[in-house]
DNA sequence: GCACTTTGGCAACACTGTTGCGAAAGTGGC
DNA sequence: GCCACTTTCGCAACAGTGTTGCCAAAGTGC
């Protein structure tokens, strides 16, 4: 029987609190590339300095920080700066969608440094896509400046993140009970790992700091365990990913974020499915007949209804019919958002926002301190 | 500023394992006081059994944790029994609905030990009924054959559940703005905790373990973090409170469980908030011409919304009007669920669950090892 | 030049869980 | 009845946390 509950001691201990200052030390890269100082990282962390001298002091034994001159005196000594050393450690992350294949480089920051694509048909044999994608991926890795973590794969689901194996795939249906994550590691010699498109995008936008993307003006504070928003993603279909307190929410079997099935008229024209009134339904009826407002305003019920329930900071819509009018979505989603009363920002993801995400599956477990256990 | 994030020193490991040890002591007691061994406890917790032996004997020493007598033998020496000294220390739950005030007192693995309700009109002053908890709230700590933590209040939303202040009370403006948990600490010498109905009820429904309430031939296994699901609450109006991974979601501005007001009818009739279709309107108005399998069906649709949305392992039914009907509206929503492929276990909160839950908001610091910080 | 503040490392410390070991207390084979 | 074996569980020594006390370094302000 395996622990239900894990418990924690020094060794967990340890790899929390560094996990904890690397994460600070990466939003502070991110942010603006600003250095952070001992004393900054000890009162954010609450750890006494003493502490996070030492801590520091292993990281950057380990590489993973260095220092960076000297930071302004506020009366004495000045403190030296900290930041992530982004260049020591590099992951790929790949994104699947039907038709292309795209693979970015990223920092140990998450930064993307290179970006390479290749139109990829899921219509084509499980393993002439396989061998597409360790191909791009050993060019991709073939750029790095220094040792790759890992593979992070984001693709449609459903499938289970866990094992890295395909459930069906709408459309192809030869891919479904592929083992994705172990073909590609036996392939390519590193660690892979598998998630769902709208949850690896959610990822790469919870890396990013909030503060980079809207007006902190009408950002409210999040809570204390971090951020919460969700990520709508309308492309072929409608889905989302739920970040709550700063974590990821995929649901006790994987099955969080089925926003498409979402009923809003108990009448409505009959789904797929086989139910009435499904979000998704309505929604691509809208985008067919090229009314892109009407499926925005559609998305913004849903999203009202997301916000009462889960009252999250933020709404972030990405996919590729957003891409094709982003800010006519961002606009209608907002404006209908408040004026049912639940007037939070509205953002566009980046759009290699899914293959972004993907690295970050690989970069997670060093800066995650959210469970102190670690799965 | 407050530190953003915890780090974790030597007494927070401490007291995570301690809490840890704890829970589960707490859940044997609940499942069938059947005690746990320290082998037991080493094994499902990951830590070394010396460990185990060391944390309980400090447990031992607070008295929190008692030994019971000796478990029979594997084939060596016999293990001794332990279990949750759940008469060394007691909590007072009350629940205000608009009507009544129902006080429990509970021993320290949250077992109602006593009841006590009146009749309490919100419509009185506050005064008046601060003093009425006061009374009601003495008598049940008089009952008590130990110390008692403190008092936990559950009552109607919207709230601030950090500071204990009243918002709006719908039907009673005179209570807004009233720092309620702040008032009845100072009368009553204790410390008293606040929170919405809906959420002391899910918290009462976390600390139970499901297979008591369920056949657990139905029950899927709960994920990593502990089970999810959602309480539906249908008395003068319909809320939600989520749990998820084991964890209460109070949402960012502890907003969270607007359940009342998903749109599930875009064009349908006009709620008092402004929106059109709300299901809490459609609901009411079903109860209101004496349907209330109609009323659940659409509760099922919401619920259906919802496992969809967040893949939570079951849903939990409670509030006045689910209690006069409780096997309708069982049925009714379960078979909703059924209907739209989202079909998971539906039962019925206990009917002091409201009380319950709120005497174990005092109870959780003991027990929550979830986040190693604490609020 | 001097007093003061701030940084940040060194050393000793308190306390964690861990490991090695051994006594206690059962079961099962002979 | 005896012995080998297994399992429990505490004591003692240990490794490794973060913490505290202290002090040198390096600035600012008068």
């Amino acid at each position: 029987m395996r622990p239900s509950a894990s418990g924690a001691n020094l060794p967990a201990l340890r790899s929390h609190n560094a996990a904890l200052l690397l994460d600070l030390l990466r939003a502070a890269t991110l942010t603006g590339g600003t250095a952070l100082s001992r004393p900054d990282l000890a009162e954010r962390t609450g750890l006494t300095p003493q502490a996070v001298s030492k801590i520091t002091a292993r990281l950057r034994e380990e590489g993973l920080v260095e220092e960076a001159g000297r930071l302004p005196s506020t009366g004495g000594k000045p403190s030296t700066g900290l930041r992530l050393a982004a260049g020591s450690r590099y992951a790929v992350g790949v994104h699947l969608d039907g038709e292309t294949l795209t693979a970015v480089l990223t920092d140990l920051a998450g930064r993307t440094v290179a970006e390479r694509s290749a139109p990829l048909s899921l219509d084509r044999p499980v393993a002439e896509g396989l061998a597409a994608v360790t191909a791009q991926v050993r060019g991709a890795v073939a750029l790095a400046p220094g040792p790759v973590l890992g593979v992070g794969v984001g693709m449609r689901g459903p499938l289970d993140h866990r094992t890295g194996v395909l459930h069906r795939v709408t459309g192809f249906p030869h891919w479904a009970g592929v083992p994705l994550r172990d073909e590609l590691a036996a392939r390519l010699g590193l660690p892979v790992a598998v998630d769902k498109n709208t949850n690896t995008a959610a990822l790469a936008v919870l890396a990013a700091p909030p503060g980079a993307q809207y007006p902190s003006a009408g950002a409210p504070a999040p809570g204390p365990g971090g951020e919460s928003f969700a990520y709508l993603h309308l492309g072929t279909g409608l889905g989302a990913a739920l970040v709550l307190d700063g974590t990821l929410h995929r649901g006790g079997r994987t099955g969080a974020g089925e926003f498409g099935h979402q009923a809003v008229q108990l009448d409505g024209p009959l789904c797929p499915c086989g139910n009435r009134g499904c979000l998704e339904a309505l929604c691509l009826a809208a985008v067919g007949r090229g009314d892109p407002a009407g499926a925005a305003r559609l998305l913004g019920v849903g999203a009202a209804n997301l916000v009462a329930l889960l009252d999250v900071d933020r709404i972030v819509l990405g996919g590729g019919t957003v891409r094709a009018a982003p800010e006519v979505f961002r606009r209608e989603t907002a404006a209908v958002l408040a004026e049912r009363g639940r007037g939070v920002p509205v953002t566009t993801a980046a759009p290699l926002a899914v293959a972004e995400g993907a690295a970050l599956l690989v970069l997670a477990p060093l800066f995650t301190h959210g469970a102190l256990a670690g799965s």
